[in-house]
DNA sequence: ACTTTTTCTTACCCACGGGTAACATATCGG
DNA sequence: CCGATATGTTACCCGTGGGTAAGAAAAAGT
């Protein structure tokens, strides 16, 4: 019988009873080692998606990168599209992940929009990050792209509620909280576009001048408190590993 | 023999004698003719490759759209790719002509910017405005793609010129006139990802706005006067026409 | 050691779409 | 009205690359 292809995210609990010791283990291990594969698909296909494009990247290429040849990749995805997809998953959990810590914390409607622009800006860094809004979710399959449409439709959203709260709080000045989220995000997401790893400008950089520039035409203030925790992206082990990565010249506005 | 392609921006003057009165204008017309018929083809293709993507485009679906086939367009094209460029330099002469204009003009550093802000937003919403920034450079043969490049920097260090020139006169707070520039540009050009026809905004109520909101932090003066000349793209006939246009779901930052 | 399951390879299929060849038909100058 | 030149059509080629079938090789389980 051909490959059975795993589901992606079977988080929920083994079916094996726990009291055995031995058979658990292995099982998790094999799954982890698997998982890891995986994940090695994802890293090496999100480099050559965004180095080359994504239709120009064909599944040869990013099998022979990992030393193995195009069909093993259908043991772990059912697509190259699904590939595609997952990468984006990948960013949209950091963004998620986020925007759950700053609401988790308290602050005002600017001082968690500060937050964001500066971790944001430090997710448009990562490949990850940068495949958030460098790919086009009309590759997708429709199932797929509607659930990063709605990812996407929460980022904006939160952008705006942290605008709209910040003008009851006072901290923000009136404003259309739509344009200014487009302005803002809009700012944001073309880091994921012009950034180099090898340029001159470091992500740490980029993050505070541009949580300054974003929002300094918005405070109340002319200059409040800014609170700068330079929060890393959470519970994520090496989520970019050091390779090639071929001279990505260019260094424009575009 | 076969179709002998001509080469586009056959600028030179006509070989024909200027005394004869008569196969003059029929020469020229003839020439308009084409001409017009390209350009046509260029909105044709223009519109398709922003609404579903330059790959998932035929050129079965470009001629289609026109009455014709495929094999037509090559009386006016070589190849995909240059179609797709020349639909980018389309959009990249309106913004060269746009800046050309605000340059000849006077104005403070910051009036420029002001300017250069508010022409470029209307620009963004403009199919041949979008595809500055929506179309992959990679997509491209070599040699235009270096030609796009070069447009590009000189647009960037067009807004990095406006922002020194305005720290230097001191209508500009100090700033990094790089990042700032990123940070305007971004804004901007992902307007061309966001825009709708048959959205809430119209183009004049974003270019506003954002004329305000993306400078308002960069001004010495809390609220300078802002000189609003509603500066129309210049000398082009009707660069859009007003044709179907598919939904364009979405709405978001992204 | 033998079976079973998972993982990976070799060899192939085939739809798609850019591009071309050869031929038909307007268009135009004269 | 006629040859020449554009302009367009029908029919085809063929490289590319996603995806699959069938079976080898490696692990795992017993």
């Amino acid at each position: 019988m051909p490959a059975r292809v795993n589901r992606p995210n079977m988080d929920s609990a083994p079916p094996v009873p726990p009291s055995s010791p031995s058979p658990w283990l292995p099982f998790e291990s094999r799954r982890r080692a698997r998982d890891e594969k995986r994940e090695a698909v994802l890293r090496a296909a999100v480099q050559l998606f965004l180095e080359q494009g994504y239709h120009r990247v064909t599944l040869n290429e990013v099998a022979e990168r990992l030393n193995i040849t195009k069909p093993a990749l259908y043991n772990y995805f059912r697509s190259k599209d699904e590939i595609l997809f997952e990468c984006w998953s990948m960013g949209a959990e950091l963004v998620d992940s986020v925007i759950t810590e700053i609401n988790a914390g308290g602050g005002s409607g600017l001082s968690k929009l500060r937050k964001l622009v500066h971790a944001y800006t430090a997710l448009m860094a990562t490949d990850f990050g940068a495949s958030l809004v460098r790919f086009d979710l009309r590759d997708l399959a429709e199932r797929n792209a509607a659930v990063a449409r709605a990812a996407k439709k929460r980022i904006d959203a939160t952008f705006r509620r942290y605008i709209a709260a910040g003008t009851a709080d006072g901290s923000i000045k009136p404003c259309d909280p739509k344009l200014a989220a487009f302005a803002i995000a809009g700012a944001l997401n073309w880091i994921g576009h012009w950034y180099q790893r090898d340029g001159e400008l470091s992500p740490t950089e980029i993050a505070d001048e541009f949580t300054v520039r974003l929002t300094e035409g918005l405070a109340t203030e002319s200059r409040q408190q800014i609170t700068k925790k330079t929060p890393r992206a959470p519970q994520r082990r090496n989520s970019t590993r050091g390779t090639i990565g071929k001279k990505r010249t260019g260094g424009g506005t575009g």
